[in-house]
Order: structure tokens, then C-alpha cells, then sequence
DNA sequence: TAGATTGTTAATCGATTAACAATC
DNA sequence: TAGATTGTTAATCGATTAACAATC
């Protein structure tokens, strides 16, 4: 059919977060106003990047002026689809995933966990903060309970494909990796992996290094 | 001066861990020998770029035959600096900070976790793990006596900026940031930004959504 | 009107991919 | 030799950036 607006290019996507993150800073000091420039040096990019994104998602700006922060924020939450909270579960509970439970900066940005399972007999039934851990077999009827889409997998390596499988038969559609390995999920399913590791060893190569041919340091991010 | 080899470009430098991780989980199978289609395979990558990616370290594969999975994995590790381990030191011990203090994800590839440091009264002295909490005021000693290069940043937002010019001050070359804001650092320095909430965020533009103009799902990572 | 700043254009740059000659 | 697979080329694609006309 091909109708409807252009899709918003990937790299754009991944920095909408950020300019947000910027807004709502700025809203909590109460500035009414901000130019792109000074909306870019907060989010540590160019200010000629930042309105070729923004321009994505229409004109939302006022030329001489700048942008409006609450309304600016408003459309940005919108595109992303952060309208409304989205409740998460967490799968895994070692120390990395009891940590992810624990930890209150994704309730505060939308996204409040609101169960833990485990498939550990040690752990199913404890307590976790405000929270009791179920079975993964359990997981079904929880998804469904609390209309959860989204799953965080803190699962060891070898079974995180599988956790992931049945997530995702259980109806979850949006899966953030913790497992330091790559899963396969079926079209219709958004899956993104973070591998803490993997960041410190890539900060490796930028770190200053001597007697290497390349001494170049980057600054990243 | 303009001398010594060309850079990797910092594409292939985000990618070279991944394939280093599918190697380790090969070479943990005792395979000796890998093609570029499977390794791509495992990495979650298309074979050409990964070819590509290679071709930038020199030329380590044998036309017909493959790669050799220990011999790959080492050219790999010399190249991102990963020879020798890195000791690493976490500021700031809330919720997540504790989590990444205790997670054994960073000693089992390359950065134990030597030191944790804060400014509250209530937590220095405490032991988290096998470690006790130094104030962060002792931070310059503990760099210099452990030879700690990275620091991990795990404060509150409104402490991260101060927090990370003292621990540079300190000796500090290498910084992953899981606070919600964007640091400055000096030339030299290296920087990464980790914020988990905003992956929520983008992996949400992604997810499944009805009503929207558009529809697409992509698979990320 | 004069000054400021957006939204867009167009040029450049870097990354991806397919194809295939080289070669084991 | 025949089959397999690398390393490289060249085309394409997407992202970045500076510049500036539009316009508040």
C-alpha cells in the first residue's frame, strides 16, 4: 500500500531518548524555552543533527524562538510510544537480575517492574523488594494479569533462549538481553541486547593505550 | 606524522567483541576451525560485513579452509587491548551499583571489580560481596595502589559530573556512565555512556503497536 | 525592521552489501 | 583438480554536517 509518513531513520530513534531525557531535565527547572543548540549541547550532540532529527517528526519548533520544552517533550514521547507506562518482568534473578528489580530508575521513566520469575526452587517464593518471585511457568498468567509486553532476561547464557521462547509464547513482544549471548525472536517481536562486558571491553580499545600503532582516544556516546 | 596503519573504524570496533564472545563460547566446544558464515551465524551478523570487519586486523583466515578459533580470538583481543585484565573500581553503591559490584559477568571477561567507593557515611565501611567500601576521597590511593584505569559511575545524576572529574583527577582513563546524564571528560579520556531505561525506550518505539502510522517492526542487535 | 533560530537542502562522509578473483 | 572460503572491490545505502532561505 505504502501509505503514511517516511519511517524515522534508526540513529534517530536510538537519540530521541536522549534529547527527552535532556527535556525533562530542563522541566524540572521550569525553562518554558530551548534552543536547538543549547537542546544539543545538553544531549552531547550537534546542534545541526538534533534538528535534522526532530524534523522527522514534523515542525515542532518556532523559528527565532526555539522549541516549547513541555510541548517538544510531548511529541517526542509520543513517536516513541511513551504515551502510557509500560510494566516489565523481569526473568533471572541472579545478581544482575535482582539488581535490574531493584533498581528505580525504570519505574521512574515509565517502565515500573512489576513481577520476577525465576525457574530456581531457592528463589521462587522469596522476596525481592516490594515483590515475590514466581515459577516461569507461572509466566503466561502473569503477562496476561498484568498486560505486560515487555520482558528483561537476566537469565545465565544457556538458558536464556529458551526463557526467551516461552516469554514470547507467554505474549511478551519487546525483550531487552541481559544474557551475554545472541537470541533469535520471530518477526513481530522487538529484541535489543545490552552486554556490560562488551561496553568496557570496546571502552578498551579507545582508552589510551601506549606502543600501539594507533594512539587515537574517541570520545564516545 | 601520519605514520602506522589506518584505524578501525568504530563500526567494526563495537562489533569485534561480539565476534570474540562467539569465539570464547566456540573455543569452550573445543572447535578449532570457523567459517566466516558461521561465525557471522553466531554473532548475529551478515557474513560479508563480517569479513569486512576482520579485514581491518590484517589477514588471519585461510582462503578454503576458515578461521582458526584460538588464533582469531587472540589477533581480536590484542587489537581491542584486551591482552592483559583491567581492575576496575565502581562509584557510587545504590541499588544498581551494588548489582554491578556483585555481578561476576565483568571478572569472568577481563575487569574484576577491585575496589567500590562512596561518599555516604552509612555505606563506607559496609562489605558488599568480598569487598569493603572505601570513601571517595580515597579514591587517588586506591587508583594508584590496585593500577585501576576504569572506573565505573553508578551516582545519582546530580553527583556523576563531580564524581567523574574526581575520579579523573585520580588517574581514572576509562568511564562507563550508567547515570542519566551526559558527562564532560578531557581529551584522553574515555568515555561510554550506558543509560537502561533509555534502551526501554527505544526497544518501545520498535515494539508492536496498533493505531500508529507506522507499523514496522525491526529486529535490533 | 533587525536579530535570532528553525527546517531543509545538498554535499560529504562512513557503513553495508553483493559479487568475485585469489587461493587454500 | 574441484570445491570451498577468504579478502577485496565497487556499488549502494544511510548518516552527518554546514550552510542558508524561510520566517518568527
Amino acid at each position: 500500500m505504502d501509505v503514511g509518513e517516511p519511517l524515522v531513520p534508526a540513529a534517530t530513534v536510538a537519540r530521541l531518548p536522549l534529547y527527552l531525557r535532556s527535556l525533562e531535565q530542563l522541566g524540572e527547572d521550569d525553562v518554558a524555552t530551548v534552543s536547538s543548540s543549547r537542546l544539543a549541547e545538553l544531549a552531547g550532540v550537534n546542534a545541526a543533527k538534533l534538528r535534522k532529527d526532530l524534523s522527522h517528526l514534523g515542525s515542532y519548533g518556532t523559528r527565532g524562538v526555539g522549541y516549547q520544552v513541555p510541548n517538544l517533550a510531548a511529541q517526542i514521547r509520543y513517536e516513541l510510544g511513551l504515551d502510557e507506562v509500560s510494566p516489565v518482568v523481569v526473568i533471572g534473578l541472579g545478581n544482575l537480575g535482582q539488581a535490574l528489580a531493584n533498581h528505580a530508575g525504570f519505574g521512574d521513566r515509565g517502565f515500573p517492574i512489576v513481577a520476577l520469575v525465576d525457574v530456581d526452587p531457592a528463589k521462587v517464593g522469596t522476596r525481592i523488594g516490594s515483590m515475590t518471585v514466581a515459577h516461569l511457568d507461572d509466566l503466561a498468567r502473569i503477562v496476561t494479569a498484568h498486560d505486560v509486553q515487555t520482558a528483561i532476561i537476566a537469565t545465565p547464557v544457556g538458558a536464556a533462549q529458551a526463557v526467551c521462547d516461552q516469554a514470547i509464547e507467554a505474549g511478551i513482544v519487546s525483550v531487552l538481553n541481559f544474557a551475554p549471548t545472541v537470541l533469535q525472536v520471530p518477526e513481530g517481536v522487538a529484541l535489543r541486547p545490552v552486554d556490560l562486558a562488551l561496553e568496557l571491553q570496546i571502552l578498551t580499545y579507545y582508552r589510551p593505550r601506549v606502543g600501539r600503532r594507533d594512539e587515537n582516544v574517541r570520545l564516545l556516546g
